[in-house]
DNA sequence: GCCAACGTTGGC
DNA sequence: GCCAACGTTGGC
C-alpha cells in the first residue's frame, strides 16, 4: 500500500465537509498542476492519504482512503489532461501534526511538505507515515 | 499584506 | 530555445 498527502484549504473544502460525504466520499477535483497529476495517476484503489488544511491550520487533521482511481476531472474541459480519484474520511488524528512541528522533527525533514512547499498531492514514505500516525495519537495498524 | 518558489506564457 | 513577465500557491 501506498501512502499520500493532499492539501485543501479549508476554505474551499475542509475536512469537517470530508466526513459529512461519509462513505460517499469525494472527488478531489481541481488539480491543475502537472506533478500533482501524475502522483494522482499513481494511486491504487486502498492506498491512504493524510488530508492537509493548507493556508488555515496548516496541520494534518486526518486519514483518507482512496476508494476509485483516477478518471477525468469533471470540472475541467473536455480533452484536457486532469484527473480525480475519490477519497473517503477513515478516521481523524486525535492530535493534529502541525507543520510546525513536522519542521521540528529531524526524521520528518525529508518530507515532500517541507521540499516542495507547493505540490498539492506528494508521496509520503512509509516511515513516515508510521511516525506521523503516532505522533498524532493513533495506533499503528 | 508580503514575498519566495515555481509554473506558464509569449516575444524574440 | 531562451528568458522576462506574470500568475498562483502557501508560509509567514
Amino acid at each position: 500500500m501506498a501512502y499520500w498527502l493532499m492539501k485543501s484549504e479549508p476554505d474551499a473544502w475542509s475536512w469537517d465537509q470530508q466526513v459529512g460525504r461519509g462513505s460517499k466520499g469525494e472527488s478531489w477535483s481541481g488539480v491543475r498542476n502537472h506533478t500533482a497529476k501524475l502522483n494522482l495517476m499513481k494511486m491504487k484503489k486502498g492506498d491512504r492519504a493524510f488530508f492537509y488544511h493548507s493556508n488555515i491550520g496548516k496541520e494534518i487533521v486526518g486519514i483518507v482512503e482512496i476508494v476509485r482511481e483516477h478518471h477525468p476531472d469533471p470540472t475541467a474541459d473536455n480533452g484536457s489532461p486532469w484527473v480525480v480519484v475519490e477519497v473517503v474520511a477513515r478516521e481523524p488524528l486525535k492530535t493534529p501534526v502541525t507543520l510546525e512541528t513536522i519542521k521540528s522533527t529531524p526524521k520528518l525533514k525529508d518530507m515532500s511538505l517541507l521540499k516542495y512547499s507547493r505540490l498539492s498531492v506528494q508521496p509520503v514514505a512509509a516511515e513516515e507515515w508510521k511516525l506521523i500516525c503516532k505522533m498524532g495519537g493513533l495506533l499503528k495498524s
